[in-house]
This record gives structure tokens, sequence and C-alpha cells, in this order.
DNA sequence: ATCATATATTCGTGTAAACGGATATATATG
DNA sequence: CATATATATCCGTTTACACGAATATATGAT
């Protein structure tokens, strides 16, 4: 895990709130993201392909819908950057539960 | 403190760099610390005038010397990041004591 | 094969940040 | 006041990134 790139993944407010709810739930797909995060969907996903790039997530198709998850060997000064980036990310509107009706289960 | 302007603060190299060292030892003068990074002065100066618009340290003048150290008022988790980001930080040659004759004490 | 839906990528543009070099300010000393 | 040293700021340029809009790709269903 390259420090740099991870600091840069961090540097955006739509990345953090992504990494954010992925911290809360371990699995999200993208549908259900860029809705909770009231961004465009090509925006969403474009923010997606850094942090999957930079390694901070992982992706699993399955059918048409993409799940994304933090990364299960981040390491661990990485882990706890993200938890306690988590502690003091404003009181957005989080939504914890899926709002995507076809790939909630 | 903004959580924006903080990860703002963290995308730089040198930046990160230099908070590693004010963790390391309370408080640094800029001539100190633009000798152990091998940066020009007026790069330095100007990244510590981003760390501290801020917030993230604090700048306390002693005759012609700057000396800098981490802002006390700092939210504990902020302080845990920049720990964890230590943490994390690839082994380049940290200097620990200060190099710089005159201001060391 | 066609169509619909989910997701990803490309393109052109605007903006912000970092840089080197030069210069300005502040403090101390003679 | 003149000079020296430490630090800060300004300026012009380059580079990198985020954006919206449009388009491409992938999967599943009919």
């Amino acid at each position: 895990m390259d420090q740099q790139i991870f600091f840069e993944a961090l540097c955006d407010p739509i990345r953090r709130r992504i990494l954010v709810m992925l911290l809360d739930t371990d699995e999200r797909c993208v549908c259900d993201m860029h809705g909770a995060l009231d961004a465009s969907q090509p925006k969403v996903s474009r923010h997606l392909a850094v942090l999957r790039e930079a390694g901070l997530v992982l992706a699993r198709r399955e059918g048409v819908w993409m799940h994304y998850r933090i990364h299960p060997d981040l390491p661990a000064w990485a882990f706890r950057v993200l938890l306690h980036m988590k502690d003091g990310m404003p009181p957005l509107p989080t939504v914890t539960e899926s709002t995507c009706a076809p790939c909630a289960n």
C-alpha cells in the first residue's frame, strides 16, 4: 500500500463517504451508493475506480451488479486511518441500509 | 477541524514528513526541517504555511527562529490519523535530533 | 438478435495546487 | 543606519485532477 496513493484517495469527499459506507456495511453495490450519495453514476464509478486502483476496495461481480467492499488485505495502519476518519466525519445523512431493491439481500 | 482541509494537507509527501518529524520531537525550527528534508527553504516554508492555515501545526517565534509543533488542540481522531500515518510511513532517513546548531537546545 | 439495465470509460474543459526563482519581511548585531 | 540571517510571500508556469456529457461494455431477459 503506497502511502502517497492512499492519501490522495482520501482527498476527495465522495471517496471518503464511499469508504465510510463500506466500513458501516461490509458490501455495497454501485447503484445503492450513487443513490445514497446523491451523485451521478459515472461520477461514483470513476471514484470507485480510483479506490480500486489504489487497492483500497475490492470489487465482486454478481450478475449485472458490482459489489464493493473494503480491501481485506489493507494494512493495519491504513484500516485504522479509515476508522478514525469515520470518527471525524461530519454527521451527514449516513445511510446504513441499502436503498437498492434488486441487490439488497 | 475541517476534514476536507485536513486530508488535503496530508496529500503532500513533504507535509507528511514534516508532521512525522513533529510527532517524533515536540518542536522543530524551519532551518532544521528544510535541512533534514533536503528541500529548499521557500518550499518548506510554503508547506508549513499550509499546515498552519489548516490548523495542524502551531508556530512560535523565538528571535529569528520559528518553532513549529503539532497543534495541541488537534481533535483526537485527527491526531490518531497522524500516528497511524507515521506507522505506515516508508523508512526514510528520519532525523530525530535537530541538525540545526543555533536553535538546538 | 434485440432490448433494457448496471456499470465503466473516454473526451474536452476548467480549476487548483505545486514548483523554481526572485523578492520581501523580520529580527538581531555592529 | 547598514548588514546578515531566518523565514515568508509573490509571480508566472506547468501539471494533475475533477467534472459533465456522451459513449462504451457487460450481463440478463425476451
